[in-house]
DNA sequence: TTTT
DNA sequence: TTTT
């Protein structure tokens, strides 16, 4: 349709290390799931409440899937532009289901990481080498030192555990 | 989580009228399904190609409910944001299922027509009456007259249809 | 610097016609004025209020230049998507001033048309044949027929009117 | 005019500690200085170039210059939802001249901290005490500690150097 | 004037 | 599963 717009800003945590996937031809896929939250406090009876919203991001573009597999970790914060995308697939039980994701994809895209937070020690901080490649104006970010310990083991485990 | 945000922007058409339906203690809730769409052309063969994506939203501001109500039809063009909520839930076979809506409650959402398309015949495109009173500054919208014929006859078929 | 984000979204009506210009080495540059409102109502006597706002938006993007000279014609509804920036200058008094405005440019820029609004007869809405090759996915727009009469005679005054 | 959307969106740092002032009746104003900026890669030299943009922000939304004013400091990181705005002040001299601003009123406004850096010691983190009175749902932010030294200084500065 |  |  003419004149349509599809936009999903974001900004949140990693809840996971990204998982990064090829096609049969090479090209990345990386997969992130990215936790919101809202807080407010009840009016009836003045408690703190929160609610956390779990996102999948899903990213084709190359240059982005390389910033996500060399800077993101689990608990990262970053700032993400993408499109809205609901994809129908069948499990194993034989049984449609719908995935919503917010997809990365050629221009208008952007992922940003919004803290530089190292994991233990340095204070390094370099830019992205390579931020100007990613066909992305605007997509700057700050680098995240290698995290202690770092993610991994988790990955796994969000393959099977299959979406919504 | 402290800073975060979740955040959809949408312009597209109403695939059908809104749906109107009311809590037990009579609060409005509409729902509406928006289309938006991507047009591109195939690199390979040069062929026009058009995707178009099917968007869940669900209004349970009071004030959006009433323009959802009155102003909007099938077809109509406009402008939406509001926050992202997937929901899970159970269906007559007893399986587990996700869907992933666009929510519009509370401020920081906004529900803007923009189109003030006769359906046949006036050119009247007053302001909503009370646009103001509905709690979303920057929330004004052109008035629609009801388009000729109408939809309704197409809501029987999207609750069954069932989307995902 | 690393993580941050510059970006404006504007619907509003064009209020004039776009003006063209070209660079030394021929790349064109359009301007565009357009108008955004709010209404509201006030509390106190209850009357209707509205306040107009009115932007300058500058696109150096090649493709949507032509977007913008083609199709584009007073009174049009557009949505944009582009980054806030302030220019300095020096008037015939030699006075320095600044002018802060939208810059549609590269990448994470867009332009749609909202309305297909005919001046005077068919309901002509083609898409534009070239939408895919502007270097923004998602930047689809409808055919705006051009509108009987047409504008021009306003870019005068515009020009003297000066803006801020 | 019906229809319109006015947004903008940044992510960026504070050049200073806000400035707070009172209206007659005591209403707090906060203005914000903000910086964000673009880096790219020359395609002729291959330098790394880098642009700086500053942005004025002014906020009128009471519980929001309550946050500006208790918890952002010069070197912050915010997340900033508001509209463009564009005002006509008079110098010294007796010129005309123009400022435009980003504008945080009533709802449809969003500040948000993206840092929870300390300024030096104290991993103090407690969320704004009442987030959810603000009037912006999604209007969270993480508590920034009182950077040691502090502005301060900076702000006669900044009232007398004038804008654009 | 920030930040990297 | 994140973050505060």
């Amino acid at each position: 349709m003419a004149g349509s717009v599809n936009k999903v800003i974001l900004i949140g945590n990693l809840g996971a290390d990204p998982e990064i996937r090829r096609t049969q031809d090479g090209k990345p896929i990386a997969n992130l799931r990215i936790a919101t939250s809202d807080t407010w406090r009840d009016k009836a009876t003045g408690e703190r409440k929160e609610k956390t919203e779990w996102h999948r991001v899903v990213i084709f573009n190359e240059g982005l899937c390389k910033v996500a597999e060399q800077y993101l970790k689990k608990g990262a914060k970053v700032y993400i532009e993408g499109a809205l995308q609901t994809r129908k697939w069948t499990d194993n039980a034989g049984i449609e289901k719908y995935s919503t994701e917010i997809v990365l994809q050629g221009f208008n895209s952007v992922l940003t990481m919004l803290d530089g937070r190292s994991g233990g020690g340095g204070g390094a901080s370099d830019d992205f080498g390579g931020s100007d490649s990613f066909g992305q104006s605007g997509s700057s970010s700050r680098r995240q030192p290698a995290m202690a310990g770092g993610g991994g083991s988790m990955r796994d485990v969000m393959d099977d555990e299959i979406p919504f």
